[in-house]
DNA sequence: CTGAAAGCGCTTACAG
DNA sequence: CTGAAAGCGCTTACAG
């Protein structure tokens, strides 16, 4: 017993393919009576439409693309269940592609296009030229996930990261310190090159140096880098982008007698599952990981419904800060 | 200019389609000459074939379907990065799903279907008896990744967690421990119920009493808990089932005064990334997830390619424990 | 409101 | 080794 086809459904009801074609994607082009007598007859055969056929009729496949980095993070689940229930709600489904060139090697962008998806979401960490220009010469809407687009053709959803590293540099200033750390990653991610900026910003606006210091994100480098750093003397309070080199740093303070947070303040910018289990907790700037892709689906879901009407945006999530142990 | 067609190819190529088409399919039957004739034009054209269609026409759609459970656990991060890496190699592409019921509503799992997947990746935590039912009538193969299957006419990948467990508690005895406290999750996860298994077979071995704590995996709820159970007094070493079960356990014996590995040690059963980023850093059996979710494609693969030659297997991947600070 | 028919872009026996 | 033709399971103008 095979899965039911559409024929099937219209010879046990009666009617013409057309109509019960029309049932699933124009009901309220079908006499109340009919419908229902097709909708009973779909119900009980358990069919369901051939998703390549629909999509090769109609062009459309109600499938939307995921484009990942590679490196595996933890935040890309969260990002994912965030999708999911977005796409869910809208009658989409998810095709997963991951990509390990920040140019968006053609040959990624073009399996992703054969695949007539209907819209893209792009979670890359960069956005270069070339990627801009792969995205321009794409025939479907594609909107750039915890990132904010360089550009106001594409659209986007993020969070204002030189604002929330303004703020809370601000935050700590008006509480009194003076010396203050910024830890970023070697590599310049978009992401970190805007919190940078915003730390800067607030030092200068009170007229304190800025002290940045660049590091690795493997551990392994991390760890003497960290050692040496605070062996010459800890700041008051030490501001990272990542919950992960957070934890990291405060640890090798506290095993070199350091006491957290009395002589140093820790402060990440993630909010991750990480920032709970350390000792103490960490104080965070939460970026809300699935409110982004939940927004980001449903903002593609806009785009790809009448692709002249609705303009891409440039929409930002609010952020938060999670006072916790880490810090007075 | 929109994206070529297989007619194009031909006409540019002065073949008929249906040469085209076999130069993709079965390039063996084309002449050598031709044949790269039109792969130079494929080429230079940027001819992707339509998804849709060749799904539709082949019935096979080169796209397998991963399912998840909805609950966003960092580790599927890494899980579908094996996939992925496996599954690029054999040239499939992934759809997504995800799946909130135990029981693999047949909503989700008539989706699936309907996408016509060639195959299926399942990382459901428990297997009933309705799940099985579904995958019996399912015409496309099924793996279980991150599971043994219970019945041996569907594949799986996983780790022997019996075993594991046994080998790390024997192995925590023969140190000269006696009082060893094992802490599970309170749901009966197959998977868990396989770890306690193994701790009380070496317990019971060695005539020791099995010392067996159920708890939420919610750390609000888990945290007054475990101060509890301290307070009362701790075991010598104690293995949890979860890393950040075990971190969060560490720490409040830590808070209370009691020295982490001198009075208690902690093993944890991922190692996950929280296992470094713990304060001392966590000894654990490492569950290598990558490598599963790259064995769990691999195998599917197979089992797309010739249904009647190859079996099922049930496939173990090796583990080992990494040896940190939390033990002595 | 409904049906007959064309067509979406491919693959694959079947001939030659 | 290659081409003409049927067909995969749908959708959607076009008539009526």
């Amino acid at each position: 017993m095979n899965q039911a086809k559409i024929y099937d459904i219209a010879g046990a009801a009666g009617v013409s393919l057309a109509t019960v074609s029309r049932v699933l994607n124009h009901p309220e082009k079908v006499k109340e009576s009919t419908r229902k007598r097709v909708l009973k007859i779909i119900k009980e055969m358990g069919y369901k439409p051939n998703a390549n056929a629909r999509g090769l009729a109609s062009r459309r496949s109600t499938t939307v693309a995921i484009v990942i980095p590679q490196i595996s993070r933890a935040s890309v689940a969260e990002m994912i269940a965030g999708i999911d229930d977005s796409a869910k709600k809208f009658g989409y489904t998810i095709r997963l592609f991951t990509n390990n060139d920040p140019n968006l090697a053609s040959e990624v962008w073009s399996e992703v296009i054969a695949s007539s998806v209907d819209g893209i979401l792009l979670m890359n960490d960069e956005i270069t030229k070339e990627t801009i220009e792969h995205i321009r010469n794409t025939p479907v809407p594609v909107v750039f996930v915890n990132q904010i687009s360089p550009t106001e053709e594409f659209g986007s959803v993020g969070i204002d990261y030189e604002k929330c590293a303004y703020d809370i540099t601000k935050e700590m200033i008006s509480r009194g310190n003076k010396d203050i750390m910024f830890i970023s990653t070697e590599h310049k991610y978009t992401v970190n090159e805007l919190k940078e900026k915003g730390y800067r910003r607030a030092m200068e606006e009170a007229g304190l140096d800025a002290n940045i210091v660049r590091s690795s994100g493997d551990l392994s480098i991390n760890e003497p880098q960290f050692t040496e750093i605070i062996e010459e003397g800890i700041p008051e309070v030490v501001l990272v982008v990542r919950d992960s080199m957070a934890i990291s740093f405060m640890n090798i303070a506290m095993n070199k007698g350091y006491k957290v947070p009395d002589d140093l303040q820790v402060i990440g910018f993630q909010n991750t599952r990480y920032a709970v289990l350390s000792n103490p907790k960490l104080t965070c700037v939460e970026t809300p990981i699935y409110e982004i892709g939940n927004k980001a689906m449903a903002h593609l879901t806009e785009l790809m419904k009448n692709e002249d009407e609705k303009q891409p945006a440039n929409l930002q999530v609010d952020y938060q800060v999670i006072w916790r142990g880490s810090t007075k």
